[in-house]
RNA sequence: GGGCCGGUAGCUCAGUUGGUUAGAGCACACCCUUGAUAAGGGUGGGGUCGAAAGUUCGAGUCUUUCUCGGCCCA
């Protein structure tokens, strides 16, 4: 008999995917029949959901979190659009900041141009071309991923409107009273006369002076501390005249000794902390002491000490803070703090109310703040500041410490700390902290986790220093009265520089009069003109206004902000501040964050340890949709793990679901028909179908309740799994005898194949957001008009469809079927048997599962040629299997083996 | 060093308010099939739930400590 009596499935969809060079041309078919700009058309009106892009640095090729990120986000658009929605996605860049700076420097050192013979106009056109040059790339990368977006009309924050509208923004805390100036230390070159980045500083030995400062308690609420002195060490000398505090640690452990030495502390009573007290000792060389009392560091509380220097006028108070800083490492347990010339020092007195002060100018000057030592350079005050305390009788011991200190990259000159003029945006003066909380509070996170993340985040953070001394930014568009010194607040002169950038950007700040961006009103020769620049997380933290609130496309707030977990510090948190600041509320309604990717075993991935994939090389091998799918089976909610052996998995399943596309669609030959659901009589169906249908309808219960919750690992394992267990080890296996051998006018095939369009249709649309590419080839298959799969909705399943009784029959009928696979497997093992058709089964039941199975065909539902099944004198569940070899002849046709007539084929046996 | 989060089969993930013998798919092994064929089916092995201690009649689930990893901060 030859096999033109049956039906086998035929196809155009290649079992090999092909995908790395197939997906390229399918990027060039969206492109070309302006795919997004349909989606924009098919949903005009329709409510919307914006996912507003988290812009990434215009710098370096991407890599897998880029790539992770940007996939993640085009599912979720996708997934709102196919639920019929507008869901509209910008994609956008961050150009401003160092990092580019950084690098255009470095081509200048490389030619041996200098930076600062350039004016800076020009140095930012370098900056601003390098920025355009990256976004080009990464848009080209991004594309290849499959993701769909506004390509054409991105948005980037150095673009002229979003620098204009920068300014505006700063506009608003200027005019509010929120941005006000103040001192932050920063690591500052006396030779260069500059701020260095952390990128510029180069770590190295140096020798410094180091001392053990007695400070004398003044004020404490304890008995046994009047009378006694607090020791400090320092390799910075020079910053003792800045001392504004002392900071302590609650959980150590202090004591209290008094020296016997015959020197000037001759029987003094100080503190140190126990765990240091032995090396206290020996550095200072103190042969002869008592411990008198030994107590814990949250006992400090409230103490006051005085200054050194208290006769020579340092006349102030002195406060004991707690600190969890302060370590057993070196020193004395205690830390000497100069708000000026150290961050932790700085925080710290910040938020205990102390403010920092300019003590030193650009030259590395002591300023009019530092009385005795006003204009000497520190760098020549270590000595003097020695023989201060010496002759005060406040120095235990000096000596030289070798140790790794910072020095500029450049000049190779050791930095200090050094606190400078700063633009801070205030957390407290007009309840920025509070309506930030609110905010946090009104929206939603995935995971929930996250909102605890940057809520505690928003709690702690001190004021936000918005000012950077650098070129390559948005200019802070700021004027200093040059008469009493006042900041000038006039909304007209906002208005009028966001005008001007609006037509040629922001680089003229630096080249132009400034009369042109004060106006008529008032005359520059009366202010100074800052040259900071604005920290590039308040560029991003506004793009909520640039983009969100002026595309008419778009809508603020934003349905969703999407980025890795690292972003509670970054731009959720900025976005966060500025918009409730301007706005008084979040500008994003729900966030959804990332976790890192990570190796196969967890690690971070590094060049030292070798374990880095870069999307390309997956591209090259796989193929996106693979990459896809890997992004949708994890859990954002951890790290993402991946290597080489996840994406073969994750290959194999990807090979799995193709097959099950190439069974349905072979066996309709490709050619697909139209179902209308809702017309579906259900009840007329096969039971089989039925069942079908009833977990058609589950799964996309499951479907919904899992987009909507964007729960995409355990979606993505509902729909494999769909295509494994119920359709290709169950379906498919049990109708392959319908299909290839029933004839075309049969009403049981006519049923399959009516299952086998409306499982097509649904899988299809199912796995649009997730296997874009793959989806749209099979698309292109059964639709010739040139559209796409991406333009489709989900299907509407009709609620008739399901039938838990049905349900319930079939899990038991499932449990029997299992029992006989178990039975025939034995068989099949000694060799009595190969195939499942060889075989008869004898099914005998108990009561109960008779009464549910009596009418169930096991031969169809096992595969085998014949099956009876009996009831058991038993009332339980009994399930007894007999499987025996299948007597007779093989039918040629349907292979079913049989001592007489085939029942369908009728051939002679 | 500090804060936060996490560790369930080789892999990706389930595991409800603590309650039978911890589940699924993939991978693996063996077998069948050769009419989904570089496919398909069946059966099976595999876990001290990161470690230890504690609370409890009972702990993957609660507490503490440790350990490993990640993010942020210093």
């Amino acid at each position: 008999m030859s096999k033109e009596n049956i039906n086998l499935p035929k196809t155009k969809f290649s079992m090999k995917a092909n995908l790395p060079s197939k997906e390229p041309e399918m990027v060039e078919h969206w492109e070309k029949i302006g795919l997004y700009k349909q989606l924009r058309e098919s949903r005009k009106g329709k409510e919307k959901f914006v996912l507003h892009d988290g812009p990434p640095y215009a710098n370096g090729n991407i890599h897998m979190g880029t790539a992770y990120n940007k996939i993640l986000k085009d599912l979720i658009t996708k997934f709102h659009q196919m639920d019929g929605k507008d869901s509209v996605y910008v994609p956008g860049w961050d150009c401003h900041g160092l990092p580019i700076e950084w690098k255009i420097e470095e081509q200048y050192k490389k030619n041996k141009k200098n930076k600062n013979d350039v004016p800076i106009s020009e140095f930012r056109k370098v900056c601003r071309d390098f920025a355009a040059k990256w976004i080009d790339v990464h848009k080209t990368q991004f594309k290849r991923l499959g993701v769909i977006g506004d390509w054409d009309n991105y948005y980037s924050t150095m673009s002229f409107d979003a620098e204009a509208q920068i300014v505006r923004e700063l506009g608003k805390f200027l005019k509010e009273g929120s941005l006000y100036r103040g001192y932050k230390p920063v690591l500052w070159s006396t030779v260069e006369k500059t701020a260095l980045s952390d990128a510029e500083v180069e770590y190295m030995d140096h020798t410094s002076d180091t001392i053990y400062v007695s400070f004398p308690i003044k004020k404490t609420n304890i008995e046994y501390l009047n009378e006694c002195e607090i020791i400090i060490w320092t390799t910075t000398p020079w910053t003792i005249p800045a001392n504004k505090a002392l900071a302590f640690n609650d959980s150590l452990t202090y004591a209290v000794i008094q020296i016997n030495d015959d020197n000037d502390f001759k029987n003094r009573k100080v503190i140190v902390a126990k765990d240091l007290l032995k090396n206290v000792l020996e550095e200072n060389k103190i042969n002869s002491h008592k411990v008198l009392k030994e107590f814990k560091g949250s006992e400090f509380k409230n103490t006051i000490c005085s200054h050194p220097f208290l006769s020579l006028g340092y006349d102030y108070d002195v406060p004991m803070l707690s600190a969890n800083f302060v370590t057993t490492e070196q020193g004395s347990g205690i830390v000497h703090c100069a708000p000026s010339h150290g961050p932790d020092d700085f925080n710290l007195c910040l938020n205990n109310g102390i403010k920092a002060l300019e003590t030193v100018d650009d030259n590395g000057v002591y300023t009019k703040h530092i009385s005795i030592f006003e204009g000497t350079h520190i760098f020549k005050a270590n000595p003097i500041v020695i023989e201060k305390l010496k002759l005060e009788k406040k120095l235990l011991s000096n000596g030289k410490l070798k140790h790794s200190y910072p020095h500029s990259w450049r000049s190779k000159a050791p930095l200090v700390h050094r606190a400078t003029l700063q633009w801070f945006i205030s957390m407290e003066s007009h309840g920025l902290r509070k309506t930030a909380l609110d905010a946090i509070n009104k929206t939603t996170f995935y995971p929930s986790k996250a909102k605890e993340r940057l809520k505690s985040m928003i709690e702690t953070r001190p004021d936000w220093c918005v000012s950077r001394q650098r070129v390559w930014g948005v200019p802070l568009p700021i004027f200093i009265s040059k008469k009493d010194g006042k900041v000038l607040i006039d909304q007209d002169v906002i208005e009028n520089i966001a005008n001007i950038y609006e037509k040629e950007g922001s680089d003229c700040w630096f080249s132009d009069d400034p009369q042109r961006f004060l106006g008529e009103k008032y005359k520059a020769s009366d202010f100074n003109k800052m040259k900071d620049i604005v920290e590039v997380w308040f560029d991003s933290g506004s793009t909520h206004s640039f983009v969100l609130e002026k595309r008419k496309d778009l809508k603020w707030p934003a349905s969703m902000y999407l980025e890795g977990s690292d972003q509670h510090r970054g731009w959720f948190h900025s976005s966060l501040l500025e918009s409730c600041g301007t706005r008084g509320r979040a500008p994003y309604e729900n966030i959804l964050s990332h976790g890192f990717v990570v190796d196969g075993k967890g690690l971070k991935m590094s060049k030292s340890l070798g374990n880095i994939i870069s999307p390309d090389d997956i591209l090259k091998k796989y193929g996106a949709d693979i990459l896809r799918i890997w992004v949708a089976s994890s859990n954002y909610a951890e790290d993402l793990r991946i290597d080489y052996s996840i994406l073969e998995q994750h290959a194999e399943a990807y090979r799995k679901i193709r097959n099950t596309f190439r069974y349905l669609l072979g066996n309709l030959n490709d050619e697909f028909k139209q179902i209308n659901l809702n017309e579906v009589k259900a009840e007329d169906l096969p039971e089989l179908e039925q069942y079908m249908l009833n977990k058609i309808f589950d799964l996309n219960e499951n479907f919904l309740n899992y987009y909507k919750t964007y729960n995409f690992h355990n979606l993505y394992k509902e729909l494999l799994n769909f295509c494994t267990v119920d359709l290709s080890a169950f379906y498919f296996d049990i109708r392959k005898d319908t299909l290839y051998c029933d004839t075309k006018d049969s009403e049981k095939r006519k049923n399959t194949i009516l299952l086998l369009n409306i499982i097509l249709d649904c899988l299809l649309k199912w796995f649009a957001p997730i296997l874009s590419f793959t989806t749209e080839e099979i698309f292109s298959i059964i639709n010739k008009n040139n559209t796409s799969i991406h333009l489709e909705k989900f299907k509407k399943i009709p609620s008739n469809w399901q039938n838990k009784s049905l349900n319930d029959k079939w899990t038991t009928l499932k449990k029997i079927r299992d029992n006989c696979n178990i039975s025939i497997e034995e068989k099949r093992a000694n060799k009595i048997i190969g195939s499942s058709l060889e075989a008869n089964i004898d099914l005998k039941l108990g009561k109960k599962l008779f009464k549910i199975a009596k009418d169930t065909d096991f031969a169809e539902l096992c595969i085998t040629s014949i099956a009876n099944v009996s009831e058991t004198e038993n009332d339980n569940e009994d399930i007894l299997v007999n499987t025996l070899k299948a007597e007779g002849n093989k039918c040629p046709i349907c292979w079913k083996i049989n001592k007489g007539k085939c029942e369908r084929h009728g051939h002679l046996s």
